[in-house]
DNA sequence: TTGTACGCGTTATCAA
DNA sequence: TTGATAACGCGTACAA
């Protein structure tokens, strides 16, 4: 038989031009044979290789840098492409060189993801399409999909607020109002939101403070202790009387969360009878698994992956260029064990 | 000029064969037209493609993942390889088909890593060199290599026994002595090790057990009050009295610690000046950043991802299969301030 | 030192 | 319904 028939029956073309006793004896003769199409010689002749490439900043060190992966890898898989993946470890010049690799290659398109939300203010120079998770170019000039952090700050107030809570801290990232140039800028944002809220709700600033805080356990549990605390900074193992300390924590991330939860353990408060504690992330192993679990807006990391990827595959289908815009998606609230209702009100 | 000229300048043959003077010309017309040679066909000519593919099993919910495939990519990258990276969510028959699709593309070797410690009955069948990170095949088919846990939970034994501890109680994931295919077995192994150099240093069972705890936070939390508190099951609020509880505490992991950290802090024991607890993972923006931040055994996430690129690209440059052993890297110890010396002797 | 021509394994076009 | 043949973009043996 000829090489024109195996390849009509490998590509479905075989409807009204193979006879079904050839293509039966091709199939056969295949499966005996162990004959398949060859991906490199295909891509060469159709000059598309179906494949995307997907650079990331802090692979090693995020916790969440798999629900991204997974999201993209497993749209990318439905959409029958393949990932060629590369972490830059944020060594800048390392981006340049996978991108111009990948093109090379010939990867159809590019996603470029962030580990921690980043306004970048140079991204890797290609003629590929080229699509953000998680960051936002330097101007509007690519389509990104970050987490609507605003609205996040914006729903923990309202949770908390609707609970009763009158005196809440938020225990945020750097402080509120800053913007980070290539840095984490989730944490004035969310404070935003947060802060928001709760002036059209007329809570004073001085009953719920943001305070500047990290983004790790440790920092979580210094800036408790000095919330909590009796003693200078909370040096104290007492606790302030009831009054003056806060009944709910809204913490930048289940990190700093999880650092005032052992904070308030040794403190001897009980979460959430005598506080409240409100993280965000949901992060995997950590917000489930505390004790008490952890009440947390959900990051949609995964959808940002999955998003991404769906969108860089459109616009590589219909050859287009992606939209230059930045998509907002939700944080979704998990509520578990660690928030109640305001005790004394 | 030619393009055998061209292809030589780009394939370094261009010593004794290109005038230089020419050479400078191409490199200078290539820059100026954007030549870039194409990887697609260069692969079909060469039938190579310098791509490499890697599958796992669990990559969103591990934080582990990063570590290993930042140290496989790292090392791919160093050897002139791209990798290819797929995730099946602990589908089987994902897995083979992102293998059988591998081949497809023409990489030329997977590396097959899980994110626990298993004991694999099956594997993914391919003609490629299959190379496993974080587990062992069915018989020694494979070239695998593993963390030596049971050198951990020897070294674990032996420190906690210099600093003077005697009753020492491991909280390990299922209970020892079991063996468990394609399920965690790192549990079990720690188990071996740990007991083995307490038995060889004459301190009974009884004083230090191995309770069956599981790999979580709250499992960690849940099995400390059972061994620290002075209720049923540790139910109460109280903590036993000294000498009837342990001095220290070996975690399996550190999501366990951190569960008895969590647990002393709300019993009122102090780390590590009444409880010493070691951990074992070194996870990231876990171990070092609880209070106080986990001394551990870290798990050589990173080098099992580079190590097995680096073997399976010698294989593949050599043309020959990788060895079929198993091959045991080794955890190192970091002390930090979660373990201190007996504080009753 | 340079140019010509062939083949890598496909798919697409066209003729039979 | 089938089969021959020309690209796809490159590397290389060989002739010039």
């Amino acid at each position: 038989m000829s090489v024109t028939a195996v390849s009509f029956v490998f590509n479905g073309n075989d409807v009204g031009n193979i006879a079904p006793a050839t293509k039966v004896r091709i199939l056969d003769a295949a499966k005996e044979l162990g004959y398949t199409p060859d991906g490199v010689a295909r891509s060469l002749r159709k000059q598309k290789t179906h494949m995307l490439g997907i650079v990331t900043d802090a692979i090693a060190s995020s916790p969440f840098a798999g629900r991204l992966l997974a999201g993209a890898m497993d749209a990318a898989a439905g959409r029958g492409y393949a990932m060629l993946a590369f972490d830059s470890r944020d060594h800048r010049d390392l981006e340049q060189d996978a991108v111009t690799e990948f093109s090379r290659r010939k990867v159809q398109g590019v996603v470029y993801a962030t580990m921690g939300l980043r306004e970048m203010s140079t991204l890797p120079e290609t003629t590929l399409p080229l699509l953000l998770a998680n960051c936002t170019g330097p101007d509007g000039s690519h389509f990104a999909v970050i987490p609507d952090e605003v609205n996040a700050g914006r729903t923990a107030a309202r949770y908390l607020l609707g609970l009763g809570h009158r005196r809440i801290t938020m225990l945020s990232g750097p402080g509120p109002g800053k913007r980070i140039k290539d840095g984490n800028m989730a944490g004035p944002l969310r404070a935003k939101g947060f802060r928001n809220v709760l002036r059209g709700a007329g809570v004073p600033a001085t009953d719920s403070p943001i305070v500047g805080a990290g983004w790790s356990i440790d920092a979580g549990h210094a800036a408790a202790l000095a919330v909590l605390g009796d003693g200078p900074d909370g040096q104290g193992r007492g606790r302030r009387p009831v009054h003056q300390r806060p009944t709910a924590i809204f913490a930048v991330n289940d990190r700093v969360a999880t650092g005032v939860l052992l904070a308030a353990a040794s403190l001897g408060l009980r979460v959430p009878d005598d506080l409240s504690v409100l993280g965000l992330d949901d992060q995997e192993q950590l917000a489930a698994n505390v004790v008490p679990s952890l009440t947390t807006l959900a990051l949609p990391h995964r959808q940002m992956g999955s998003r991404a990827v769906e969108m860089l595959v459109d616009a590589v289908e219909s050859g287009t260029r992606p939209p230059a815009r930045v998509e907002l998606l939700p944080l979704e609230l998990i509520v578990r064990d660690s928030v109640g209702p305001n005790p004394s009100g």
